[in-house]
DNA sequence: CATTTATCTCAATAGTTTTTGAAATATTTA
DNA sequence: TAAATATTTCAAAAACTATTGAGATAAATG
């Protein structure tokens, strides 16, 4: 379950243009992921000290993972934590009555990053 | 439609412990919203002055909005700028395939507050 | 094993955000 | 209209975050 720290650590995580843009590409990218290398090549501009900084705040909230293939190290996006990030932004939306918010939490909690369900 | 500024704004609005409380605050209090001094109270210790300054930040960040009633000025959140963030984050989720997200998105798009439709 | 490629760490600097308290404004009540 | 209530504005200080560049680490290749 998310927490208030949590929440806070990762709306601060994704408040960031790199990071912002580093988050919706993962997202884009899906369960693969993509190594860092192809991420700044992406972003355009940015030094690799730079990035190394951004992807270390985003693991460190929680939003995606990394594992070494090779010489590169691959990040992804964890789905389960954008969708709590969600759930508890939007809790007790409309005094817990919601049918909307209610179903649209649910579904979300169900994307783990398929391909194309 | 949701920009990156505008999504970024709305972060970083959003990153910060006491704000965060209120928009919560204000999302259970639905579209009748809360007067300043009721936030306050809520809140606990925070002086009058820097709840003022954390409101600004989220009212020029698009997430709440305002109105004057006699002496009290009653702030409520604006759901379709949360829903609207929440579409920006998860844009092309799973490459645009993702039944859960789209339909996430599409549920959150009609929830505007509504006390328990 | 020396070199190259991919990425990370660290310390210094630059930039941004938050808090505080005092004074200002708008509205209601006596 | 004076006093009380509700909230905002402003400037200074404190706290926090991002960028840079130089050097470190880890894995593959010659």
């Amino acid at each position: 379950m998310m927490g208030e720290k949590q929440a806070l650590d990762s709306f601060a995580a994704i408040s960031q243009e790199t990071r912002l843009r580093i988050i919706r590409m993962l997202v884009v990218a899906g369960a693969n992921g993509m190594a860092a290398g192809a991420i700044a090549e992406q972003l355009g501009e940015c030094t690799a000290s730079r990035l190394s900084f951004h992807l270390n705040q985003l693991e460190h909230a929680g939003l995606v993972e990394s594992r070494r293939e090779g010489r590169s190290i691959i990040y992804s996006v964890i789905f389960s934590a954008l969708s709590d990030l969600v759930a508890f932004l939007m809790h007790d939306c409309c005094q817990g009555h919601c049918k909307y918010c209610d179903r649209a939490i649910a579904l979300f909690a169900k994307c783990e990053g398929r391909p194309s369900e």
